[in-house]
DNA sequence: CGCTAACCGAGACGGTACGTCCCGTCTTTAC
DNA sequence: GTAAAGACGGGACGTACCGTCTCGGTTAGCG
């Protein structure tokens, strides 16, 4: 209604984003989202009351699903794109900067942990419907279980670029689908 | 040679791990560290320049490595078993409750990175063992990567403590070995 | 405007003044200043940005002249009580207390350099008017240098009451005015 | 006896000295002096309780009277030499710089204001016995009182170099001299 | 079309923790 | 057995943010 309220949420999400892609979620500071983005402490405070409150709803920002898939070619190369599309969301985005950080601010945290599964749950059920058709299309091989393989393969991705020095590249994440997956067939 | 640096050394640690395991990383002190472990601030930070100092060494103490694989059984059960460790000590051991804290640190403290890249390189070290152990006597399929089917399966189980609210089953994660693996032979 | 402020300022130079004079300049902290006012330290450091800043600015609050001089009497008389007046706000006032603090810190502080020019300065200014006074109406010889005379009455007090174990009593600032000024002549 | 110890104290002094002139009392510090001097710590402190006792000592060294009087020329030419001396002595000597601080320490510590009386009243000393014997002489006015005129004359150089911005200039101090002695007769 | 309620900026406040420095004491080892 | 080396508990330093609060000033949007 106010459109000083629609204006003070934007800039100062805007500048949340900003800072939090420059010097990480731990530096990342209430007084300085308020000082880059013009807003006073107490106004920054009025809209959110706790720096987890304005990271997440910052990052809801962020949350843009992989392009629409286009849902042309076979299962198994809209799950490579898919998947490479996590690995570059992983390796670059100003959102996975964060990643560590809300998984650490969950732990603590529950509304940042409700945030995190949503989060990834949201992007998983793209990935097990793929999963699904191709199971039922014949494409894939029946006993898959859609939930773990899926687990296992964004937890491939989540895990190189959590808990190893590199990220998986685009050749090993195809490789990945091809060891979860099974050997593709012929065609 | 002075015992008392030993001395110190030890309780502060020691203080550090409850600390750590009960508050989380964000809300870890040094001053609380300093007061639970009874020495005073400036003891501690003659030993540990910064909380990250700290935390690492602190941690480097839990690097405990599951027990020494009895070698029994089939790789696939091996297997089973490895992983099962690996999912009980996601879910209760200290460590565990500082994995989120250490990810995020590692974002940006090369050093506790580095001890996070070589804590998981050292677990995943045996799985990979195994798999190559499995591959070579055939009872593992021969296109298997062990490197990625590793990443896989230890990615599954952090993935799922950390992106989603509940840690694998036991159960489940017999059923993930089974997916990346490919279905038990009969025997 | 925010009486929070002058509240502030109020209580915590106050608070100031009583620690100087209980335990001395160098064994003041800004820790007890804001212990003892109730203050926060960080309330206390924002309005005074150091020790000598606080201590500087609590000392204005006692830069009280004499009485302001009756003006009765003979100019020699006038001249004791002036000196007598010193004599004493050197033997016990809390800002006595504090002028060996403030010559100190003067040496390396211009700032309160400053301040004890000018409280020195001011002291002096009425004396030197006095001894113009009797110049000029023949009490006092004509070869006098109101300034330089000025400088060796103040000088002994301060100088009895910073480098000898004894401050000058009355009577021997009495006898000081003779000496200084001539003897008194026969009425 | 053990020429170590000596050798300690020596060196010790003379750090203690340089730092003394270099940063002042207040910024001056045990540690410093030890780390100036390659002694340990430990070392310094068995010699010297305290920093004031460390600087007491190591001013002692300093305590240098001017030069053994050449008892050449008229009293009041004497005087003037005397008075020039400590002025200069006021203006740029390390001890000079230290005065301050011994004043301000002397507050609070018996042993410092000892040393300070001691110190002053060496100086004045001579000035007094110059100023007897130019009374009974004749040269000075009879109604001198040695004491009182000597606290003018070292309480004026005093006070003009802790209390005023400027010491003393050396043609000031002569007229200072003719002030409190009386006019120079003619000769 | 003027009032009032809200939202705003500015920033003071009591706190907590930081990481540094120095104190004066002590323990260990080497000469 | 004295000295050097340096760890120790203690405590103040001055800084940075925290989250709360009080204060006008302005600016909607309702009457």
């Amino acid at each position: 209604v106010d459109p000083r309220i629609e204006h003070t949420r934007r800039v100062v999400t805007e500048a949340a984003l900003e800072l939090l892609g420059e010097v990480g979620y731990a530096a990342f500071t209430m007084e300085a989202a308020a000082a880059r983005s013009g807003a006073a402490k107490s106004t920054v405070y009025r809209h959110w009351p706790t720096k987890i409150a304005l990271v997440a709803d910052a990052l809801e920002t962020l949350n843009e699903q992989p392009p629409p898939a286009p849902a042309t070619g076979s299962v198994r190369e809209r799950i490579d794109g898919l998947l490479g599309h996590l690995t570059r969301a992983f390796a670059d985005s100003r959102l996975s900067a964060c990643i560590p950080a809300l998984i650490e601010a969950g732990e603590h945290h529950p509304e940042v942990a409700s945030f995190l599964h949503t989060y990834s749950a949201t992007r998983r059920r793209t990935l097990v419907a793929l999963l699904r058709e191709g199971i039922s299309s014949g494409e894939l091989p029946a006993h898959l279980d859609p939930e773990l393989a899926s687990l296992a393969l964004s937890g491939a991705v989540v895990y190189c670029r959590t808990m190893t020095p590199a990220p998986l590249s685009p050749r090993r994440t195809r490789r990945l689908v091809d060891q979860v997956l099974g050997p593709r067939s012929r065609c």
